[in-house]
DNA sequence: TGTTCATCTTGAACGTGTTCAGAAATCGGA
DNA sequence: TCCGATTTCTGAACACGTTCAAGATGAACA
């Protein structure tokens, strides 16, 4: 019976496309049509009326499919956001590929990432609430989750990137840790967007401005031999935290 | 009809206890008493099987009261744990005011107020993650929150005290906003603890013991002349973050 | 004692996310 | 074209948090 919607594969967008003329494939994309449909009817509604507001029935019946059918591509409510998450990774990342490219200078290129997310989840911002209102590791739709654990370990990738294209000199021993450690930065500044209720976001606009020129002017603090010890300090925080 | 358990004033139980001279007052304590069986059967069932797995029937029904009984007394689930948490506050801070005057080692102070914080909230660690899951602050448990305020400045003037009892010199433009600073920092080594699921809690226990050192340290380097620049780049973002 | 009235209590009912037994549709192969 | 198998879909049913109209209780007063 139940075959489709697990917890960890949620949505499998591209699979069985490739093998249509293989095994199991009829009519192609009559069934990723319907799941698209839902979605998109889910996102639609979840913009109107918020994530909460908007019932399951009522997004199948905007699908023009029973409740049920909703269960049968998507695990649950939360797993609907979880694949618009993954379609927003995937949407992105060429943009975010090319923002790499543009510059050396590492503050412009963060303040580049930053700018595309937030344009990207413009639109969704008060969706995104539902997805990080979690801080607890276990919930799936938290930024911890093992079930972000792709997109999130993708996204770290991108500040990987970033960092080995920027000029800045770096202390050795930060160059392993810090594209994780920039994530979090980022994932800090979108919490603080989401919930940002000041006219057009304008306190998170001031505070990436302003707390990139911190976190760059640290980085080059952090390299002098005199700021070692403290260095070290801090890096023994993020392996207790990171629990390696 | 309805008149106990609003959204803001959830748990009222020294209300009313005085006046049982003047107007409406049978029994004294009655009502009290049925209000504090259903928060000890709450707790105990949550703490038995989680807060999501007790339900509001099975609190009800340990209390010996029916479902909407609880309703009378809270407004909600949630209100439960809120109730426990404001409980939580008042039982400590007798506790809390004790360590204040036992140093004036900042460092020891701050740890002993986590000490007393993790040894009150250890039976209750997992039901703390109900309460500290969100951070969202519209959510009614979210440490950010409105309903929560009361709580959360109280507990940043215990930080407040601990910074005037220290003996350490600290930069003239630092001391308003340390108190809550501390506090953030505090509640994310609560945060963390929560969600802790090494032997013990080992890794928050070193987690707070380096991190202390390191935020002491800090705090020295901070009142060097030198930092005053990025000091106040620093207090700029606090400034955007705590809304002035 | 009987009446009044706020306080307290009840349990059925509502809307929610989710499950599930089975029906319908569609496939590959005879 | 028909058959068995698989995928897709249905809608009633479940357990949950929550609401609410109605009833029960008991103190204060006549």
């Amino acid at each position: 019976m139940r075959k489709r919607a697990s917890d960890t594969e949620v949505l499998n967008v591209s699979d069985e496309i490739g093998k249509s003329g293989g095994g199991i494939a009829r009519e192609v994309g009559k069934s990723e049509a319907t799941q698209q449909r839902i979605l998109a009817a889910a996102l639609q509604l979840f913009r109107e009326r918020g994530f909460e507001a908007a019932t399951m029935r009522d997004i199948a019946a905007a699908a023009k499919v029973a409740t049920g059918a909703a269960y049968y591509y998507f695990a649950s409510k939360d797993a609907i956001v979880l694949a618009f998450y993954r379609q927003a990774a995937d949407e992105m990342s060429a943009e975010l590929e090319n923002a790499l490219t543009g510059t050396t200078d590492l503050r412009k290129c963060l303040a580049a990432i930053l700018e595309i997310k937030l344009h990207y989840f413009e639109p969704s911002r008060r969706l995104l609430s539902a997805l990080a209102a979690h801080v607890d590791p276990a919930h799936p739709l938290s930024p911890f989750s093992e079930q972000t654990r792709e997109i999130r370990e993708r996204d770290i990738a991108v500040f990987g990137r970033a960092v080995d294209h920027s000029g800045s000199r770096l202390a050795d021993d930060l160059k392993a840790p810090l594209p994780r450690l920039l994530w979090m930065y980022q994932m800090g500044l979108i919490l603080y967007w989401i919930h940002d209720e000041s006219a057009a976001q304008a306190k998170t606009r001031a505070l990436i401005d302003r707390s990139l020129r911190v976190v760059v002017r640290l980085l080059k603090l952090s390299a002098l031999p005199l700021m070692r010890p403290l260095r070290r300090q801090v890096l023994d925080l993020y392996k207790i935290v990171s629990g390696s």
